[in-house]
DNA sequence: ATAAGTAATTAGGTGACCCTAATTATTAGA
DNA sequence: TCTAATAATTAGGGTCACCTAATTACTTAT
């Protein structure tokens, strides 16, 4: 059976909660990242693993199986691709395709998502600078590192971010941190972990040690 | 409250079915046209009323308010935007488009079917040769007839279909009837209705009325 | 006018997903 | 180590959107 819609929305999330932090994906994470009562989050984590889509053992968390990972790959795929289509073709902004992407990654069809790989050129990145996995599930490698870990007199070019809130996503445009845009880290203050940073020749600007640790940066 | 994904077929089809025949929407033709139990459909038709997206009445059938009807032809005018948008862009054929359509039509954004339909060069009619409501819900005129009621002798366009079977639209492939083709009414049968056609030039071929009752020409 | 068919409706369920409140495990701090 | 906090789980509901079976209301043909 093909998962519902639901069932793809907590894939994704077991698939994002596990890449990016390597702990294992508790019951709480999954409630937390979609704003769901712990209690229906064990109740969808026992049909998933009826539906052999992950494996679930307390002490472990969730991990998704084969099959999981194939479908929460390709919702990925499919989320990123159309913010790709939503800025490029459409003229959207960064910080406004977000959830238009998140109902169009569920669009069902054999090739559509194919079709519009080849349409876009097949890119490799998507507005935010995430990586945009290949049909066949393989996600293009990338190296990058926050700005809270970057070296102090280096130069880098932003790549994309981690947090999605419009609050973040606006505060990052005011800053005028798109994608590509180069930064150079002038330093940063032990005390508080504050960055201050050059964008793109500007004025120097500070930000905090948790706004550094969102920017994503190679 | 938006109405849900559900309720909006609901609605798309009370829009069609009472703008298809002047009769009256009843219970039965809804569980037909959605293939639903009628007694589901009358639940959901409480439901609707209860949001005064329709007026129902067992006598006079179910019709759209005000509201109803917005509701309703703007998921037209996305799907048809849609469709234009999968076989112009992703070079999808004219049978393919549909079942993605049903599913992109629910996309919910403040301004994305505008920038869609900017984006395709505001299109007036859909790979069917339906027309496109317009933004304001303004559903541009257009005088169409049937094969059915077509004058032999005379020579047309084909501009839609009514039906949108698998089934019916491969048929329709296979006789070369695309849109804008060139379709002369040759003969028709008294004793059942078929048709005697040719197709720009070609052969002559018989189609039954059924089938002649559902292509669009003009 | 009445019987037979068709349409509409009611009653009583079901499954998917969600909730709150209560309980049991686990972890961490004094 | 024992207690307090946190996480996981169970029990019991609720809503949406569907179903079947039974009933009631129309229509139509004789």
């Amino acid at each position: 059976m093909t998962p519902s819609l639901t069932e793809e929305n907590y894939l994704k999330a077991i698939y994002h909660l596990g890449k990016m932090s390597g702990e294992k994906v508790s019951v709480k994470s999954i409630s937390n990242a979609l704003n769901i009562n712990p209690a229906s989050v064990i109740d969808m984590l026992k049909r998933l693993t009826d539906k052999k889509l992950i494996h679930y053992d307390k002490s472990t968390g969730a991990r998704l199986t084969d099959k999981g990972f194939k479908t929460a790959i390709n919702i990925v795929r499919k989320h990123r691709l159309w913010e790709v289509f939503l800025q490029e073709k459409l003229g959207y902004n960064w910080d406004e395709v977000h959830d238009m992407a998140e109902q169009l990654e569920h669009i069902k069809s054999a090739d559509l998502a194919d079709r519009l790989d080849k349409y876009l050129g097949y890119p490799e990145y998507d507005p935010h600078g995430d990586p945009i996995p290949k049909a066949n599930g393989q996600e293009p490698a990338h190296r990058r590192i926050t700005l809270a870990d970057a070296e102090p007199g280096k130069s880098y070019s932003v790549v994309g971010v981690k947090d999605t809130s419009p609050d973040f996503l606006q505060y990052v445009q005011r800053l005028q941190l798109g994608i590509g845009v180069k930064v150079k880290v002038v330093e940063k203050i032990g005390f508080d972990g504050s960055v201050v940073l050059q964008v793109s020749k500007g004025e120097k600007t500070t930000v905090s040690q948790k706004f550094s640790e969102n920017i994503m940066v190679a």
